[in-house]
DNA sequence: TCTGGGGTCCTAGGACCC
DNA sequence: TCTGGGGTCCTAGGACCC
């Protein structure tokens, strides 16, 4: 599967695995591959991913007192209370049943802290003898299955440190777990240490049953085509402007500032090369669309260059309070109440299965700059996009 | 021709204050 | 005979995640 723009590989089946295909590898590299092997691409389809992902989590919610979603298909499933459960079978049948509902194979790891948690998954999915579940619960399989984990592969353990570590003769993740808590501290400063505790069997990645609120949101393309002038630079970065409001109002929060950035592609040595943004501080702190579209393309005049091929913008908030404590400026003359009630409208009109229905003109609508897509997946569970359903 | 996007947390260092 | 010290706030940058 590409990345967006179809730009590079960011999943592989085992198969391609096989092949030799590598993570992050640009497409076009590997066209060679794809001829000869018979591979199978896809574009990024992200809404569907999203509806997907919803209906699993749906399921799994109903198996546990406490869930939370760590990301679009991950999640972490408290057991606690449930000693007199016996885990093996209750984890098969939660992995049966979402298998049988949605038609997408899961694997469970069970573990006292998230760490092992994620290592215990990484066998399950791995060895098919676990049959998608496996379970660390002792000392014994603790200490056999840090041996068998590669450090890198360890949670929290990214490629620097991972280097950083075998340089100083860490090669499993038993070897870290082994190591003194002060060394890894210093090494490492505190997260490190979160992830040598947990190692060792203690708990202490917090648990966040309550997503917190976005402290920063950002919508960032790359172009599909270069944009040379204002205009279709104008229609992108007041969509990518109007999806940051829509986010800010999904979870009542409003924007203080934001900051518009433009570049050109940094990899076209040969061209001209310009990056710039500009920050704009708002009056009073808003979540309307028509406001946030208004000063983000105000920066965009004051960073906007003729000249150059852009091939990517992006709009970042990242002040950002809750929409209860607003602090009004004396002379502000936007009637907040009608922009509030016309959001309300907007988000309800653009929810489900009518996504993206209604949105400012300024946006455009032929899109000249939108996504390269070119082997998207048929979006059966999610938008067909000229239907508009009529009450 | 062709190289993703959206987040978080932590630390160091500079600016500024008294 | 040699340039105070300690606090806070902000920002940039590095590291990590999926």
């Amino acid at each position: 599967m590409l990345s967006n723009n179809d730009g590079c590989v960011i999943a592989r089946s085992n198969e391609a695995k096989a092949l030799g295909i590598k993570m992050g590898v640009p497409a076009y590299q590997i066209e060679e591959q794809v001829r000869k092997h018979d591979i199978a691409v896809f574009s990024s389809n992200y809404t569907l991913y999203g509806d997907m992902s919803g209906r699993v989590m749906h399921i799994l919610q109903s198996f546990v007192p406490e869930m939370e979603i760590y990301s679009i298909d991950e999640a972490f499933l408290h057991f606690s209370g449930m000693d007199l459960f016996d885990l093996k079978s209750y984890a098969a049948k939660i992995t049966h049943t979402v298998c049988r509902s949605t038609g997408i194979p899961v694997s469970m790891g069970v573990a006292s802290t998230k760490t092992l948690a994620k290592i215990a998954n990484k066998f399950a999915k791995k060895y098919k003898a676990y049959q998608s579940v496996c379970i660390i619960d002792d000392e014994d399989k603790r200490r056999k299955a840090l041996k068998l984990t590669e450090i890198g592969d360890v949670w929290g353990i990214g490629r620097q440190h991972s280097k950083m570590l075998k340089y100083n003769g860490i090669e499993t993740a038993y070897d870290f777990a082994c190591k003194s808590r002060a060394w890894v501290r210093k090494k490492m400063t505190v997260t490190g240490e979160r992830t040598w505790l947990e190692l060792n069997g203690e708990p202490c990645v917090e648990s966040e049953l309550i997503p917190p609120k976005k402290k920063q949101i950002c919508t960032s393309r790359s172009f599909g085509i270069p944009q040379t002038d204002l205009e279709g630079l104008k229609e992108a970065v007041a969509a990518y402007a109007s999806i940051c409001a829509e986010k800010l109002r999904a979870q009542q929060s409003c924007a203080t500032s934001l900051l518009v950035f433009i570049h050109t592609n940094s990899f076209r040595e040969d061209l001209p090369q310009y990056f710039s943004n500009s920050l704009i501080r708002l009056p009073v702190p808003t979540n309307s669309t028509m406001e946030i579209v208004h000063y983000a393309l105000k920066a965009l005049h004051n960073i906007f260059k003729k000249g150059y091929r852009y091939k990517k913008a992006g709009v970042i908030i990242t002040e950002i309070v809750p929409d209860t404590a607003i602090q009004t400026n004396l002379f502000d003359k936007v009637d907040r109440k009608k922009h509030a009630r016309i959001m309300k409208v907007v988000d309800e009109l653009n929810s489900g299965f009518t996504r993206n229905m209604l949105s400012l003109a300024v946006q455009g609508t032929d899109k000249q700059w939108k996504l390269k897509r070119e082997k998207l997946s048929p979006c059966y569970t999610t938008k067909l996009s000229d239907i508009i359903i009529i009450k």
